[in-house]
DNA sequence: ACCTGAACACCGTTCAAGT
DNA sequence: ACCTGAACACCGTTCAAGT
């Protein structure tokens, strides 16, 4: 009857337009009325058409979160650390203020994407270029990271196992392969996965104690608030 | 056949029952398999039975995260504010690490329940009997609210307009009522939220300023960070 | 290769009824 | 006063089938 309105809407789907919808989406409804049924709805398609391009809906906000990570500017080249460091904060600060549900969704996502790792990688980078020990550096991440959203704590930590189900076993070339790859791709944050607890020869660290990073970033504060208490410290 | 079996497990339901119950449950199971169903069959209840001690999911949430906050500590008494804050802080983390679920909960809420406010109440009492000024408890509650749990931007705020409601228009004298209310309960929060903007004579405040809150966090972060660097500082 | 339709095993919550 | 049972309008995801 009317073929070229069904071929308009007829766009192929494909794993882009569907992140970018379920962005939309989530923007206007909240996360917790994004189901895949309402986005293949908005889609205008069948909710089993998602599934063509993505695995499940917990891929889905993975993929929803790597977007928004997209969205934060590159580190600012030809500045000290301190001003690099801080510009960048504010840029992850407005990306998540842009979509609402962004800090809840990166917390509950336990999978570390590309993006993520990414992020992590250059923001590592810029203490590290301003002379920052690896040392330094690896605490700085988890205390900043706190300050951005909460998931910082996991991310140098083994991949935590999923509840009910056996660790799955990694043949030790496939792990030799991978530490590989993720040299190449995020140097920085190897580094500092590896620097720790090098005398026992494991590549992939230990986790982190979390007690020693959260008394650390609560000592710096409470230091702060020491300080300007002292000088008699207004915000006006 | 068996009636004092049936006696003894149909125990009678009460609200502190029911909430006990969703804890435990969310321990074991976590918090996204938790659900009114299988929460009533945890309880040898049938569903709706729950709904008469719990107005619905929402405050089933808001009752767990009551429990949780009711294990942390009072403040230590006869100290200084800087190692009863850092007690209390470490205090409230070890309690949120007894249930894994529950920071993901507490941020998930909007409400305000009587054992949170309750709890920031005597926070703020342990800086202002520091000598700390309301103007730096302020600030210095928002900073460090941030590092246990990503909540309290919003707690000296209005309460956000739920999303498709209209907002309920509240009476001058209830309002009235309700600010005395919360002075005898809550002063220290009251003292706060109302030394702000108290030129144009609203008491109940306008809300922070999120992004100087934020930067007040971060600038003393990277000070630290930066003495830190100075110093040679090391983890060993 | 991509999309569909029906079905399954779940949700939270309402309503009217039972003791 | 407290609990029940059936029903409604939703979920995410499987499977086998269509183009």
């Amino acid at each position: 009857m009317t073929p070229q309105v069904e071929v308009e809407r007829r766009v192929r789907l494909n794993r882009d337009r569907v992140l970018q919808a379920a962005v939309s989406l989530a923007d206007e409804v909240g996360i917790e009325a994004l189901s895949m049924r309402r986005l293949a709805q908005e889609l205008d398609v069948v909710p089993m058409a998602l599934y063509k391009h993505v695995e499940n809906k917990e891929e889905l906000l993975d993929g929803m979160v790597e977007v928004i990570v997209e969205e934060i500017d590159p580190p600012i080249r030809d500045t000290d650390w301190k001003s690099a460091v801080r510009q960048r904060v504010l840029s992850a600060r407005r990306a998540l203020q842009r979509h609402p549900w962004a800090r809840q969704a990166i917390e509950s996502r336990t999978n570390k994407t590309p993006a993520v790792l990414g992020f992590m990688d250059s923001f590592a980078g810029m203490l590290l270029a301003g002379g920052f020990s690896v040392d330094l550096t690896h605490h700085v991440m988890h205390a900043i990271g706190g300050r951005m959203w909460g998931f910082t704590q996991e991310l140098f930590d083994d991949a935590a196992p999923v509840k009910g189900e056996a660790p799955v076993e990694v043949p030790a070339e496939v792990r030799a392969a991978t530490v590989q790859q993720m040299q190449q791709r995020y140097p920085n944050i190897v580094a500092i996965a590896t620097s720790r607890n090098h005398d026992d020869g494991s590549v992939v660290g230990h986790g982190c104690d979390d007690e020693f990073e959260f008394e650390f970033a609560l000592d710096l504060l409470l230091d702060g608030f020491e300080r300007l208490h002292e000088r008699g410290w207004s915000s006006r």
